[in-house]
DNA sequence: TGCCAGTTAGT
DNA sequence: CTAACTGGC
């Protein structure tokens, strides 16, 4: 007999706190099915690193449903476009009469979904749409009933409503059959992305990231918010690329924090991990609310008056790792090596970018995007827009980040700086946040690709005449 | 989730 | 001379 229930899943690769996954398990036998887009991840920019991860944790996913008995296809298709008649396709010969999935935000993605919807619904598919996120961006308004704009009283409210609520993460569907065969031979996205992707740094083991969060919980998370500006320092949670895949859900974060911080007699509300979470929430509503700023255009309207320089040789100096500012060229090197940055370093790099090369912040944000093992959209889209001051809650345009000062503030003693800038390795702390030329030629390092004082002073002249 | 120049007070 | 503090960008 076919089984009626089938799971979509998407950007929700787990088996546990997936509402789709489980409400459906709930109602009978199900199947999961994948649509691969690789022309669309590619068309959204997406790194052949991250697609490493999102095909690891394919096979992984197919395995564990496998030992539930849950059968998983793969439909390789091109573009979101043909998902729908894919689907449809896919639903009509396995008389699938329901389909669960859970939702997301962007407007693409919107689209998508809205398109697949309408198909299944003219052949009588009943369509559940789950949310799996803490929060629809519908949720969380202000007193008002409009979106929040600030970070800070988004939080309040978001934090408020969490207390209020509910949130333990849903099981995981249980056996419903015979432990299957999961085979799954990777087509040529899979293979093109594999040398980008270091599964070393990033394993796609769903007990692995269990260990990553508890461990971190348990032993770093009190740590967080005075280690997390210190890039050689092992205090950030790294998993930031398993939630951007949804390998790992906010709802089993949010357990572990509050589990520690009762253990600790600590408030959860005061975590300043949680506040992490809240951000990566506060972005994706924004994305919700103002569909244009998936369409390349400042959230701050006028600042798009701005001519940027938009030196070709300094960009790639930047992207490459040899601007000769070392805490920036590790940055970079790090990003290109990885797949990820530290979040201090990518408000450096940033804000090096936007402000002192003065090049346009949309070509940064791409560059992150293509090399991101975690990019996601909406935060990457807002960090940077933070970075530039063309964004909602921004920096102020006169807040521009002193390459050498951070370095000196958050790398003191240059041990990251050395991890990855080998060169610069024989200078001391006191030198190498800035050598002097001897040193830099000794070194084989580059001479600094822009004069900090003057691009500086330019950069606050260009955003404070747009106040005039 | 700044930086800097100018000022003052303490050695 | 340095640290601490301040206002303005």
């Amino acid at each position: 007999m076919a089984t009626k229930h089938l799971v979509w899943l998407r950007n929700d690769l787990r088996l546990e706190d997936n509402p789709a996954l489980y409400l459906a398990s709930q109602q009978g036998d199900i199947r999961v099915v994948i649509t691969a887009t690789p022309e669309q991840w590619i068309a959204h920019n997406e790194s052949p690193a991250k697609t490493g991860l999102r095909a690891a944790f394919i096979t992984t996913l197919g395995h564990a449903l496998a030992a539930q008995g849950i059968p998983l296809d793969i439909l390789e298709v091109d573009t979101f476009q043909s998902v729908a008649p894919a689907l449809e396709k896919f639903c009509l010969a396995e008389g699938v009469r329901h389909i669960w999935f859970n939702q997301d935000i962007p407007p693409h993605e919107l689209q998508r979904d809205n398109s697949v919807k309408q198909t299944l619904q003219s052949h009588d598919i009943q369509v559940n749409k789950l949310a799996s996120d803490l929060f629809v961006p519908q949720d969380v308004l202000s007193q008002q009933g409009t979106p929040f704009k600030v970070f800070t009283p988004f939080f309040k409210r978001w934090s408020m409503l969490l207390s209020s609520q509910e949130h333990s993460p849903y099981p995981a569907p249980s056996k419903q059959a015979e432990a299957l065969n999961f085979s799954w031979s990777p087509p040529s996205w899979v293979r093109s992305a594999a040398p980008s992707f270091r599964e070393d740094l990033w394993p796609a083991d769903y007990d692995i990231i269990r260990q990553r969060l508890w461990h971190f919980c348990h032993t770093k998370e009190e740590h967080y918010d005075n280690d997390r500006n210190y890039p050689i320092k092992p205090a950030t949670s790294t998993l930031s690329p398993y939630l951007a895949l949804g390998a790992l859900g906010p709802r089993q974060c949010l357990e572990a924090i509050h589990y520690v911080c009762e253990q600790n007699d600590r408030l959860w509300q005061e975590s300043i991990w949680l506040k992490e979470l809240a951000w990566r929430d506060f972005y994706r509503q924004l994305m919700g609310h103002f569909s244009f700023l998936a369409k390349h255009r400042p959230f701050k309207a006028e600042t798009d008056k701005i001519q940027w320089r938009d030196n070709q040789a300094e960009f790639e100096a930047w992207c490459e790792g040899r601007t000769g500012f070392p805490i920036v060229d590790a940055a970079m090197r790090q990003l290109n090596q990885t797949g990820w940055m530290h979040n201090r370093l990518r408000m450096i790099s940033a804000s090096f970018f936007t402000k002192l090369l003065f090049a346009d912040w949309r070509k940064g944000e791409a560059y992150f995007m293509s090399k991101l093992i975690d990019g996601e959209f909406a935060a990457n889209n807002g960090g940077w827009q933070w970075s530039a001051s063309t964004g909602c809650d921004a920096a102020p345009y006169f807040r521009v980040f002193n390459p050498t000062r951070q370095s000196e503030t958050y790398d003191k003693d240059g041990d990251f700086i050395r991890r990855f800038v080998p060169e610069l390795e024989p200078l001391e702390a006191k030198a190498i946040h800035n050598p002097s030329s001897e040193q830099r030629a000794r070194c084989a390092y580059p001479e600094p690709i822009i004069d900090y004082k003057p691009a500086r002073a330019q950069a606050i002249d260009a955003f404070s005449a747009l106040n005039k």
